[in-house]
DNA sequence: CATCTATTTGGCGATTTGGCAAAATAGCAA
DNA sequence: TTGCTATTTTGCCAAATCGCCAAATAGATG
């Protein structure tokens, strides 16, 4: 690939790439309702803990979510709010 | 993972998966400015040529872009044109 | 200190991805 | 038919991803 395509267009590929997996995308929208621990998300994903907290890690890296300490868990909450904003034209989603 | 998330949003997350990846992402925007064969984006992108046609074909599946046979070449279009309205807030591309 | 809870990290197999080169395919033209 | 060009498919391999379990870590609390 030419540097200069990955310079333009690497970053915001990379934000696509943490959205591309439907946990992660259910995740970004839930996060944009309310925070929440891990511990909740996993009951509403139904993976293991570690595979969710995961999950996480890639939205945060991809500066997609925040964390900050609360007592003995850690929340997480939305950070790129215009997620919510992004849908995909054609009959994707489902959602209202 | 459960599947009311994949039913509801699975088909999305597969069009941001398609798209996380620069050069896909580049070849997305490109077929927005004007339809072109393979040998073209090779061209732009540098790659090798099959590299490229996977590339589309990833798209292709995906539903993101179209082709269509014109003599002996195939030329791609933007099939899902409000790709190109979509923007990750923050400080992502650098497009203008 | 020890212990409990919440979360992250390491390691593992299974699967997928990205890239190239070579072979196969499709159409055009002689 | 043969040959030429454009594209796709196949084979291969290294690297990444996904999901789980187990171990490690960080704060809380006793």
């Amino acid at each position: 690939m030419k540097a200069p395509i990955l310079e333009t267009y690497g970053r915001e590929a990379a934000a696509f790439k943490a959205l591309g997996h439907p946990t992660r995308l259910f995740i970004a929208h839930q996060l944009g309702r309310r925070d929440t621990c891990v511990c909740e998300l996993r009951d509403m994903v139904g993976d293991d803990i570690s595979t969710v907290s995961r999950h996480l890690s890639v939205l945060r890296s991809a500066g997609i979510v925040d964390s900050v300490r609360k007592g003995n868990q850690i929340i997480y909450s939305l950070k790129l709010r215009c997620v919510l904003n992004i849908r995909v034209c054609g009959n994707f989603g489902g959602r209202k």
